[in-house]
DNA sequence: GTGAAAGCGCTAACAA
DNA sequence: TTGTTAGCGCTTTCAC
């Protein structure tokens, strides 16, 4: 295999503590000295062996995403911002699926595979509430989206129900007055899912809207899919229910809602106005193209691995769980009426902004 | 941290080997020992130190996979397939994005970050057959995808001219004659890339089938994306030209295509036929849904994975290295006139199948 | 400014 | 069947 330190020091005339110093930049070594390092390093190739490395410092430089589906474009592009925020900090990304099975996601969070990584960065969806217990782990964990509260790790999440709130105020704001919503659930249905929450927020708006509120136009599909999404569609539409909005709890529900609508014959946004939640880059061209809620999947990133890197590097005490919530804002697009986009070439970006 | 290896030896009163004999399931241990060791790795909850296995077997069991992008429908489903063929491996998977960025390709190969890893998966992009020399790495590395040919490495891919053979020839099928063409490139642009390939195979079942061809209605763009795929369409419109099929290298473009001829009033399929390559999962929800060639991608991660880890295991002198090509299929659905899909609850099933 | 030597936790000869 | 022991390649006190 490769040259070790050894051979480098060898080559070089020197010990390996010399080496050592030379490639951990120790600032003491004499120019001279370190040059024939050096030099002795780049002809034999050498490489520092980071397993050994992990051994002595006790790290890896390696942490652990797990997540339900890549093929699942939210966690995909959640996966792509891990990673570049990651790699800001120096650490590569691991990535492990758990296909939302509670008992996968039971297993990684055991550490039975994992076991290589400083920390892990885990986002739960078959595990509810009741399993908060099991998330008291030997390991730095940081739990991304909305399953579980009052859990003992930190947790990095974005504002359901505020967010709901908002996108319901949008579509009364343009008028619409009879809004669906249109949701999913998993195994678990605890008040931190968010089902929960973001019906919540709908629910609230509605209220302070004076408007009542029609349990018809409230549906759940069994998964958060397209084909979910046109399924609540054909239903509500053969039991004759009327509806001028539909306020769907994330892209894929809300593109399949698009294309049931679609199929029905019902116009968009004329006739339906759609919005969505996720802000996935698909929706920006879908036709015609999706509002949604962004919900500041970057920012969830970025502060995830922060925290986690924080919690690697705490020694003594640990300080107690902390809660982060990423700003969200409404990205107004075709689908609500928002003058059509020019050309697809020109990206939407956000119309209407509204912080926490 | 954690217990190690020495204090269950203590507590079970039995010596290191004994506790790494029954880690290591060593068949020739008495079961009262053997469940005296269990019981103190229960009692301490010890997990063996993967860093220091890794150290002495000179393994750590993660393998890294390099794709430009996840955020690309593509690769996060490549992405998905081989952690999952990984899996069944007992590996682990470390992503790294390249961004189809040359030099941050070239970064990868030379090791200097995944140096973790038992071996490489690259799927090369802004490389081209120029660098071909650079992969001769003194790790195990398995390409992914057709940039490079006749490489030091082993190489997974699949049939980019016959499978472009065949789609043409789908389109002769239902009587498309104007068949246009959109496809992107990369920096490079060898023999062995998409678009050369692809091309190729345009050209020669047009050459077999007696019509010839039309260069204006074959389109390049700079992007493998939408926004390239609706700007191709909207110039070949600008510019007059007359088409009734169009064949775009990959779904994003096709997707684009789609949504560029409804923005001229085109209707598809009636007036223009559409097939992409790729079938990313997306293809199967479009408006309408999406003809489109499955390259294998299944069947690429399950070989490349399966090469690599032979290539890891592999002594003494190295195997020449192999070429595969998975097998292709075309799958038939809206946008060439197959039977509307009847609900988008019924996921589309290839219609045409055209083995190699 | 540089060297010697002791481990990090584990595996695998080699002994017993 | 089980124990002893020598490293894997690196970092890091502690001397010099």
């Amino acid at each position: 295999m490769g040259a070790t330190m050894h051979d480098v020091a060898l080559i070089a005339g020197v010990s390996v503590k010399t080496v050592s110093n030379v490639i951990n930049d120790y600032p003491h070594v004499r120019p001279v000295t370190r040059n024939r390092v050096l030099a002795a390093i780049a002809e034999l190739g050498y490489r520092p062996n980071l397993t050994a490395r992990g051994l002595r410092s006790g790290k890896t430089g390696i942490i652990g995403l797990a997540v339900p589906e890549l093929r699942e474009n939210y966690f995909a592009e959640l996966a792509d911002s891990v990673i570049r925020a990651a790699e800001k900090h120096g650490l590569g990304v691991l990535v492990e699926q758990t296909n939302g099975d509670r008992d996968t996601e039971r297993l990684v969070i055991s550490g039975a595979r994992m076991h290589f990584t400083d920390g892990i960065l885990f986002s739960p969806v078959g595990m509810g509430q009741a399993d908060a217990p099991l998330l008291d782990v030997p390991f730095p964990l940081v739990l991304l989206g909305e399953r579980i509260f009052n859990g003992p790790t930190d947790h990095v999440t974005m504002h359901n129900v505020s967010s709901a709130v908002a996108t319901v105020e949008h579509l009364l704001s343009i008028g619409r007055r009879r809004i669906a919503l249109v949701g999913a659930e998993g195994d678990d249905d605890s008040d931190a899912s968010s089902w929960s929450l973001r019906t919540r927020g709908y629910r609230r708006a509605l209220d302070q809207a004076g408007i009542p509120g029609n349990e018809r136009l409230v549906r759940r599909t069994s998964h958060w899919n397209r084909a979910g999404g046109a399924a609540a569609i054909h239903e509500m539409v053969a039991e004759g229910q009327e509806f001028d909005a539909v306020f769907a709890l994330n892209d894929a529900l809300a593109l399949g809602v698009l294309r049931g609508l679609q199929e029905v014959g019902l116009r968009v946004p004329e006739d339906v106005a759609v919005v969505g939640f996720d802000n996935v880059d698909e929706s920006q061209y879908a036709v015609p193209s999706l509002t949604t809620v962004d919900p500041g999947r970057e920012e969830i990133a970025a502060t995830a691995v922060e925290l986690l890197v924080e919690r690697i590097n705490e020694k003594g005490v640990k300080a107690p769980p902390r809660t982060v919530k990423a700003d969200f804002h409404i990205v107004s697009r075709e689908s609500t009426g928002a003058g059509p986009v020019p050309s697809p070439l020109v990206a939407a970006t956000p119309r209407v902004e509204l912080p926490t």
